[in-house]
DNA sequence: TTTTGTGCAAACTTTTTGCAGATTG
DNA sequence: CAATCTGCAAAAAGTTTGCACAAAA
């Protein structure tokens, strides 16, 4: 989308310290896991961290060029990095997926999406109810929200064999 | 499903007044938004706020016997009450829809869903933080959570034409 | 009687799965 | 070389739409 930084700075064009250490972490949780550090998956978390906010699915293949790699790989790429807590989904009002890179150093943020155009924005949370007051402050109608907590009960844990992930994919409250 | 209740006391079968009055309520809100109050809606009205927990379109459909009415009337039925505010979506961890029936004297509450049966129990809402920290000792693990807000933009209530809706849908949060 | 809702069938969108060939460590 | 990924094709889920008929006000 966005033309190489338009500068002919010597730097122009190499992407900023942290975007290379986050990038380079998330291949070491890889390989970790066991995982092999392909292409796409390169890729894919280049994207992702390139971006602030969080993206469809549809919307990150085409951001990559679309023919760097399949559809099918960017959802299989997506799902893993899930399970290994370098990305966060979150959902769109009519329920797609939505993702962002985890970014380890950053805290947790969370977002108010427009239900009409289905940007996102980031913003700093407080409480459920300071969070709607703010964002009707900020302009914003008709609000609403989902919070919601996925676990493993402790009945599905003695029952299902629960292929064990890799460290605490729980760690983001820490 | 469950058959009416088997003693054979003067009130069996007969549902609590809570219920009546909540069913009630609905449905004085749809005519108010100059919508019928049909069999099927008062059907699916009923059948949610019988249930405790979120429950996905496709298992309320089944709960209301499959053929008292059709699946894509359930969707119709779902969205309308929604808008109206009479019933929260919340999403199961793979991004399908959940509903459940928002009582409007209780005070919100909040799920955590397992991640292997889909089971959901409420949960007292204190933060995100003392959340997981709960569930942890509850005996929840791999634990995640999503947290969303959704509106209107300020920019996007100036050019669409945006569906005035009934009285404020954000009122969950006053 | 007019307006609104429902059922049915079909389309769509999003996501998942199977498998052979390509790639990584 | 062995284990793991990827692409392609196809299927499965979940959800939406169009239209004629049915039901509510």
């Amino acid at each position: 989308m966005i033309a190489a930084t338009q500068s002919n700075h010597p730097l122009a064009g190499i992407p900023p310290k942290s975007e290379v250490s986050n990038l380079e972490a998330a291949c070491v949780r890889l390989r970790q896991a066991q995982m092999r550090v392909t292409k796409p998956r390169i890729s894919i978390l280049e994207a992702l961290i390139r971006r602030e906010t969080p993206i469809s699915i549809e919307q990150l293949h085409h951001d990559l060029n679309e023919s760097s790699c399949d559809l099918v790989t960017v959802y299989r790429c997506l799902a893993a990095f899930e399970e290994l807590g370098l990305v966060r989904r979150s959902f769109q009002h009519n329920g797609t997926g939505l993702y962002e890179f985890a970014h380890a150093s950053r805290s947790r943020h969370y977002h108010v999406l427009c239900k009409v155009c289905g940007k996102s924005e980031p913003v700093e949370y407080f409480s459920v109810e300071g969070m709607e007051r703010m964002l009707t402050e900020r302009g914003f109608t008709q609000l609403s929200h989902i919070v919601e907590f996925f676990g493993i009960c402790p009945t599905c844990q003695l029952t299902a064999p629960a292929r064990q992930n890799s460290p605490t994919i729980s760690s983001e409250s820490a």
